[in-house]
RNA sequence: GCACCCGUAGCUCAGCUGGAUAGAGCGCUGCCCUCCGAAGGCAGAGGCCAGGGGUUCGAAUCCCUUCGGGUGCGCCA
């Protein structure tokens, strides 16, 4: 049960009635009520603003209105008391047996708990890493990859159908030098002396294996051969060899994705013409000149008629071209092509995850999705501010020329992908986020992984003791969800399942916001209370979960704690973080 | 110059799409282990929500503006 909704619906039901019954009107906009937990929980369990959305379009005052729904719902089930607050709150109390529910309703779901309906089975599709295939991943593609297959699992919980999707930027000018980078490492391997690596070109060691493998597999016949005839060769399998790197590190991080689109494909394909074909039709496109922008003006500029984009018309600052001056197409016309694609795929709600450096490419291409689409798709764009590598509270220098570069698997290597996906997801996308080496290793209250592990932990250790001293009863989740739960009094006890009721409302709000760093906190938070029922039990032995001579009671609580327990592991799940029973020593 | 993001406790950050007396961790002060894992917990101090206008029953949250920090700005992706 959501209990936000089922009081949501008790709460329109009473003024349904109402209206009925001709003490309210008829025409009521019902859209802004909401029941929501309040900040200050002496407020009670729950609480309302129906009379103060409703009061003005009913022509009543908050108080007056507050006082009719509070009759119509005092004597329902599970309510204690109905209280008028301030401004106009409806305050609910509800009875210990209620919330003492709701342990059942977490134990018959299972790590199902919280799944939602609220995407309906719509379609959505996030496209998320899309580093481009000129090396191994470093930590801020990271940040970008788990924000994306975070989201992605998050929404599929809130009940959407998500292609999860990589964009493959194989089709530009990046790619050939890439090439030019393999075929100086394949000379060599054939044992030519190389030197250094010219500027511009891609020094990565990562490269020297790929030229090995060349120089194994053809010999030298690409040695004296003429550029046009290796350049397509060496680029194909430069970018394969890519792919297969990034693949990898992708896995170690343990992100998947259904789909991989080539951009060259597109161009290929003709998909680029088919995409302006349409924003032609729409007069959208025209031969202009651009000004130069103001303030940092390229050395190199001059004014020239090219192709450009009506994104003004949309939304953007300045229209935006679609063709080089060498006549191939602009990246952005490229993208354009791909995001009508995916609309001519099915997906009218798509969600694009990007690194910082892109911020400035949002406006233009939210402009060209409306456009292509006639409107009938959204592009949500999530930017994912840097994050700063640290260690032990100092920034680790990188840099690819010092050969300081440090890579994602070797992150991965050192702290365990859990913990880069966890963090990952600590900060909002919008904020720079630290990653210190040297603390998410740390096993203390501050490293938000640990915390929230540790009372995961905590948890299967009375359960693991449980099943010790009671081997005659079955501890299986279904079985304690048909246990005695009367026991089930204390206030700290009720606190941690009324912030377990909370998780299917957090599964909604953070996937209506695109938000899975809410998660993090809700799990902090948590993992928070149960820490403070087990420290309680500490100071007082009659709480502690296991209660000799009492076994009613100890079943009551290991329902409890086996409860919380997938909660947590319910949302670690949606993270894609692996719920540990016992920490490593 | 323009656009976007950010500005909340000494530090790092939440703040549930406009709700009640603004929260957490770290740091600081003082407490709690014969006992299911003290790798924890309790209590205290600490705030003009960058400044100024506006919208309304009600603003940290929405709009305008100023200041400060970051990112980006045709033929890179």
């Amino acid at each position: 049960m959501n209990v936000f909704h089922h009081f949501r619906d008790r709460v329109l039901a009473a003024v349904g009635t109402l209206q009925a019954a001709g003490r309210l009107p008829a025409d009521l906009d019902l859209s802004r009520v909401v029941v929501e937990p309040p900040r200050d929980p002496a407020h009670g369990d729950l609480s309302s603003n129906v009379a103060m959305v409703l009061a003005k379009p009913a022509r009543s005052n908050p108080r007056a209105l507050a006082e009719m729904v509070a009759g119509a719902l005092a004597d329902g089930e599970g309510v204690v008391a109905v209280e008028i607050a301030n401004p106009g709150f409806l305050n609910l109390r509800l009875t210990p047996a209620f919330w003492r529910e709701r342990i059942r309703d977490v134990l018959r779901a299972g790590t199902a708990y919280g799944d939602s309906a609220m995407g309906q089975g719509r379609a959505v599709n996030v496209e998320y890493v899309s580093a481009n295939p000129t090396g191994p991943m470093h930590i801020g593609h990271a940040r970008g990859a788990v924000v994306g297959d975070a989201l992605a699992a998050l929404l599929e919980k809130a009940g959407y159908a998500v292609t999860r999707e990589y964009y493959i930027n194989d089709a530009g000018g990046q790619v050939d030098v890439l090439a030019a980078s393999t075929h100086m490492r394949y000379r060599e391997a054939l044992g030519e002396e190389i030197g250094a690596i010219p500027e511009g070109l891609y020094p990565g060691d990562y490269l020297r294996a790929l030229g090995e493998e060349l120089a194994a597999q053809d010999g030298d016949r690409w040695l004296a051969a003429p550029t046009e005839e290796w350049l397509p060769v060496f680029r194909r399998r430069a970018i394969d060899g890519m792919m297969a790197l990034i693949r990898d590190d992708l896995q170690a991080l343990g992100v998947r994705h259904d789909i991989f689109t080539s951009e060259r494909s597109l161009v290929d394909s003709g998909a680029i013409e088919r995409a302006l074909e349409v924003l032609e039709a729409r007069g959208l496109l025209y031969t202009g000149v651009l000004e130069a922008p103001k303030g940092k003006q390229p050395d190199d500029w001059e004014p020239r008629p090219q192709t450009l984009f009506r994104a003004t018309q949309s939304g953007d600052d300045v229209d935006r071209p679609l063709r080089k001056s060498d006549g191939s197409w602009t990246y952005f016309a490229a993208d354009i092509a791909y995001h009508f694609d995916k609309f001519r795929r099915g997906f009218a709600t798509q969600i694009d995850v990007w690194g910082a450096d892109h911020g400035g490419y949002v406006k233009r291409m939210q402009s060209a999705v409306a456009a292509v689409t006639g409107g009938e798709a959204a592009l949500d764009v999530k930017i994912c501010q840097l994050v700063n590598l640290m260690d032990d509270g100092e920034p680790v220098k990188m840099s690819k020329r010092a050969g300081t570069f440090v890579t994602l698997r070797e992150v991965v290597d050192a702290v365990g992908r859990d913990v880069v996906r966890f963090i990952m997801l600590t900060r909002k996308n919008t904020e720079t986020l630290d990653f210190d080496l040297a603390r998410v290793r740390e096993q203390s209250k501050d490293n938000p992984v640990f915390y929230v592990q540790y009372s995961h932990a905590r948890a299967h250790s009375v359960l693991r003791h449980a099943r010790e001293k009671l081997a005659a009863a079955d501890l299986s989740p279904a079985a304690l969800a048909g246990v005695q739960l009367d026991g089930i009094s204390d206030p700290a006890e009720l606190v941690l399942i009324r912030q377990m009721a909370q998780w299917p409302r957090i599964v909604e709000s953070a996937a209506e916001a695109h938000e899975p760093h809410r998660i993090a906190f809700f799990l902090y938070d948590l993992a928070s209370s149960y820490h403070m029922l087990w420290n309680k039990g500490k100071d007082d032995a009659s709480l502690r979960f296991l209660v000799r001579d009492d076994e009613n009671l100890t079943l009551a609580r290991l329902a409890l704690v086996q409860a919380f327990a997938l909660v947590i592991a319910s949302g670690l799940r949606v993270f894609g973080v692996e719920p540990v029973e016992e920490m490593r020593a």
